[in-house]
DNA sequence: TGGGTCACG
DNA sequence: ACGTACGTGACCCAC
């Protein structure tokens, strides 16, 4: 067979990726574009070129032969950005997980090792390909040789025939060295004749041939040219010299050492996620299906035998939709680290046996979502205890900035391959459906092999970042208790709901038919862009902001507006009604399940901060700070006759804990003496004794304690607080003046950011910031405030998440009926039959105090009521 | 599917 | 000079 051979040339092309490419980096903020560049290249090249054949020849240090010729050769050149520098050891390591031979030789260049290959496979008749940035290899083509130069960008490539060269430059291939002899280049510091550029090469080549050519004729040139070619003839030579590639350097490899048979898939995979290659990775998962997976034995239980359970086994419950509430069970896998088994859905259910052991303590259980599987297993009367492990907690604590959704993705992290996707097994939209016994049993088989391959890693990882205590003891019991609570789920009065919609629609209308007349014709109320035409063209009225896409009419803008013209109060009615009946209303009616209950489900491995989020539907933003709104909370109710619904919430949280964290001595004192906090911080700003701090003079202190949390801006506070950038900057002054402890610890945290690429909380959790030693303004902005902001929103997350687990123990310890139901990132509801209250109203501050000792108390605040909205 | 808007902490 | 408060989810419209 004939062979096709691609010499590549590793340097060049890695300066062409650098800097064609801005610089990129992955979450440990290494940069990567130099190599994501080159990635590119190479996927593209294998995919068109299919070769047999490759070598990537790279520079070995830094003189070589030319420099006895000429020592400056290559002077003058820039030093290597380290940027650069620091992705030549990833470029290898991605050679080589590519199975890509790469050759170096002391006193050659990447040039000489491809110039003497490539003469080799010539003469052998083979085909071959070159690749660089530099035009200077063009004077390797032939024939049977093209040579490939990057343009512009690094995937963009122009193609050097023989005939595209003499079309370009009316040139053969081995007069591009006497071209580059003739006028030199600036790149490698090749002198060339001063004052020759390349018309003049050209001209003076079309003529002569050669640079000796061209001075065995010297004669025929005059003036100016004639003068300059004979000063400098010597400098000719030797630039022309310096062009040649060495074509016979003592190279010690052949052309058949360089069989190219595919990468190594599963390293490949590995350092695309270590260098955060994510669009290379989506690709790759539609195309694993074609990736030759290791075959993988395992049976399928149709009988039940107990000989098949042991101490410890990766245990997988497979649902067939996100809403795992209400979808199919598909079945139940096993791994063991000898052997897989599959059990039908069918099959556990009728297997008493089983659903002992999956209840049983003592068995241990590494799953890969546990909470779904708590929550769908409690659907069937299957109690599941004795979760040991849960990959996708593991995988989340290790990293929060990543999506964890489908298993196979989650192992993928972790350079396991062996897994297909969800979607490539049951495809998607209306395509969707489970597929036919066989290949529905090895995905299941595969996910159980996969938790228990990639477990050791998970904990490995974990214990090497000292996270392990707050993956085990925080959030793996916290799934359990959050699977309980979703499944219990949130009575709703639906005819209460019911008949606020239709109070709701009747205003509604009368609004809307208000706003017609007003604005003397019918248009999409809900519709931004028509709005903005009715009110800033039609009525006239002045446009005080715009979005990328036209007038903005968000609320903030209309409230400005609201003197000049009677439509927009209306307008602001209209919207806030129109989101209570549209989300709060219709919304949650649709999720009352037969039960009459809501079952929300919180997110447990989703944002960045470590905080739940919730969804399906999201409890976490019920109305609660206008009037209107506040009353859907009504429709919240206990789920026994007679109970009551109880509400807890911590005071000043995300403060107490800045007050810790920070040390400072005003913060802490204030906290300890249970001032309120905003008064306090106004008196102390605006140096007034605490009797004398107004209404004003409180709001604008509350901004500014906002704006603390949240990363301090002044623009971000004139805005919330409607006043001057200068203003705004003046106050921040002022509460950094006053609070010097708070001051401090915001420098520290991002100057311990930039150091070590990552922030952590209380509890150890950890963000990366890539960001934060960027270049880019706006990007490095934002990285610095999320440096701010997450310790503190993340810590706050630490301590309610303690106190849930607190709150479970105390209640199953004191073997009471009384229900956690939600957490709202502050606030913990529950539902209580009344005879447990008076134990309640101690109980729960005190398990929600005593989560984490702080150098300042927590305060939690505890209600009742017949209804949520009573609990206030 | 993405942008605008708005509900919550 | 840059153009933003931190973290979410759901709905609607327009493409």
């Amino acid at each position: 067979m004939a062979k096709k051979i691609l010499l590549l040339d590793g340097n060049s092309l890695a300066y062409r990726a650098f800097f064609a490419l801005p610089l990129l980096t992955n979450e440990s903020g290494v940069h990567t574009n130099a190599v994501y560049g080159f990635t590119m290249m190479l996927q593209k090249i294998l995919e068109e070129e299919q070769p047999t054949h490759m070598i990537v020849a790279f520079d070995a240090g830094k003189t070589t032969f030319r420099h006895e010729t000429f020592k400056e050769y290559k002077g003058g050149r820039q030093k290597t950005p380290p940027e650069l520098s620091e992705q030549f050891p990833y470029l290898r390591k991605l050679i080589e997980a590519y199975q890509i031979k790469s050759y170096e030789l002391p006193n050659y260049e990447a040039d000489d090792i491809i110039g003497t290959l490539s003469l080799e496979a010539e003469q052998a008749g083979d085909e071959v390909v070159v690749i660089s940035g530099d035009k200077d290899l063009t004077q390797l083509a032939s024939p049977s040789t093209t040579v490939y130069i990057t343009r512009k960008g690094i995937t963009d490539i122009e193609k050097y025939t023989v005939d595209h060269i003499r079309e370009k430059y009316g040139l053969s291939p081995e007069q591009i060295i006497d071209m580059k002899g003739l006028m030199g280049d600036a790149s490698d510091n090749i002198p060339g004749v001063p004052g020759v550029g390349e018309k003049t090469a050209l001209k003076l080549l079309a003529a002569h041939g050669t640079v000796e050519g061209v001075y065995a004729a010297i004669e025929q040139q005059k003036g100016k040219m004639k003068e300059k070619l004979v000063e400098n003839e010597e400098l000719a030579y030797i630039s022309k010299k310096l062009a040649t590639i060495e074509r016979h350097a003592p190279i010690e490899i052949s052309i058949d050492e360089l069989a190219y048979t595919g990468p190594d898939h599963e390293e490949l995979i590995k350092i695309w996620n270590e260098l955060a290659f994510k669009s290379l990775l989506e690709k790759i998962e539609y195309t694993t299906e074609e990736t030759v997976k290791k075959e993988l034995e395992f049976h399928v239980i149709d009988t039940f035998e107990a000989s098949i359970l042991e101490e410890e086994m990766a245990v997988h419950l497979e649902l067939y939709d996100e809403q795992y509430h209400t979808c199919d069970l598909l079945g139940v896998s096993l791994a063991t680290e000898g052997s897989t088994v599959v059990i039908p859905m069918e099959t556990v259910q009728n297997s008493e046996e089983f659903k002992a052991w999956l209840s049983d303590p003592s068995k241990k259980k590494f799953m890969a979502d546990s909470k779904a599987a708590t929550a769908a297993f409690y659907r069937c009367g299957i109690e599941l205890n004795g979760v040991d492990f849960d990959l996708m907690l593991g995988a989340y604590i290790v990293n929060p900035s990543l999506t964890y959704t489908d298993l196979s993705s989650i192992v993928q992290e972790y350079g396991y391959t062996e897994v297909s996707t969800n979607e490539q097994v049951y495809g998607k939209g209306a395509k969707k459906a489970v597929p036919a016994g066989a290949a529905l049993h090895e995905h299941l088989a595969r996910k159980a092999r996969a938790i228990w391959a990639v477990r050791p890693e998970v904990v490995r990882k974990l214990q090497e970042n000292d996270q392990f205590d707050l993956y085990d003891k925080l959030e793996l019991p916290l799934a359990t208790i959050l699977g309980t609570m979703e499944s219990f789920g949130v009575k709703v009065d639906k005819d209460q709901l019911t008949a606020m919609g239709k109070e709701l629609s009747e205003k509604l209308a009368e609004i809307e038919k208000n706003i017609y007349w007003i604005a003397g014709e019918k248009f999409n109320i809900n519709s931004p862009k028509q709005l903005g035409v009715v009110l800033f063209e039609k009525l006239g009225l002045p446009v005080l902001k715009k979005t990328k896409t036209g007038y903005s009419t968000a609320a903030d803008v209309l409230e400005k507006l609201e003197g000049q013209h009677e439509i927009i109060s209306q307008i602001l009615i209209y919207r806030q009604l129109g989101k209570l009946l549209s989300t709060y209303i219709e919304g949650l009616l649709k999720e009352i399940h037969e039960d009459g209950k809501i079952h929300t489900r919180f997110q447990q491995a989703l944002t960045t901060t470590g905080r739940l989020s919730s969804t399906n539907p999201n409890l976490q933003n019920i109305p609660v700070r206008l009037e209107e709104g506040r009353k859907i909370r009504k429709a919240f109710v206990p789920s026994e006759p007679d109970w009551v619904m109880v509400a807890a919430d911590y005071s000043q949280i995300e403060l107490r804990v800045l007050a810790h964290m920070s040390g400072d001595e005003r913060l802490i004192e204030a906290f300890r003496n249970d001032q309120d906090i905003h008064t306090a911080t106004a008196a102390d700003v605006f140096h007034v004794p605490l009797e004398e701090v107004t209404g004003d003079m409180r709001r604008a202190a509350k901004a500014v304690n906002f704006g603390i949390v949240y990363g301090i801006s002044d623009y971000g506070l004139s805005q919330s607080l409607t006043i001057t950038r200068k203003a705004a900057q003046e106050f921040i002054d002022r509460y950094l003046a006053s609070f010097p402890g708070v001051k401090r610890y915001m420098t520290d945290i991002v100057a311990k950011a930039r150091k070590d690429g990552f922030v952590t909380t209380l509890m150890n959790r950890r963000r990366y910031l890539p960001d934060i030693n960027s270049s880019n303004f706006n990007l490095r902005s934002f990285a610095e405030r999320t440096a701010m902001n997450t310790p503190i929103q993340g810590s706050a997350a630490d301590v309610i998440k303690k106190a849930m687990i607190n709150m479970a123990e105390a209640l199953e310890r004191e073997g009471m009926q009384t229900r956690m139901l939600l957490q709202v990132h502050d606030e913990l509801i529950f539902e209580a039959p009344p005879n447990e209250l008076e134990k309640l109203k101690t109980l729960v501050p005190e398990a929600m105090e005593s989560a984490m000792a702080l150098d300042v108390p927590l305060k939690v605040d505890f209600a009742f009521g017949d209804t949520w909205y009573d609990t206030k």
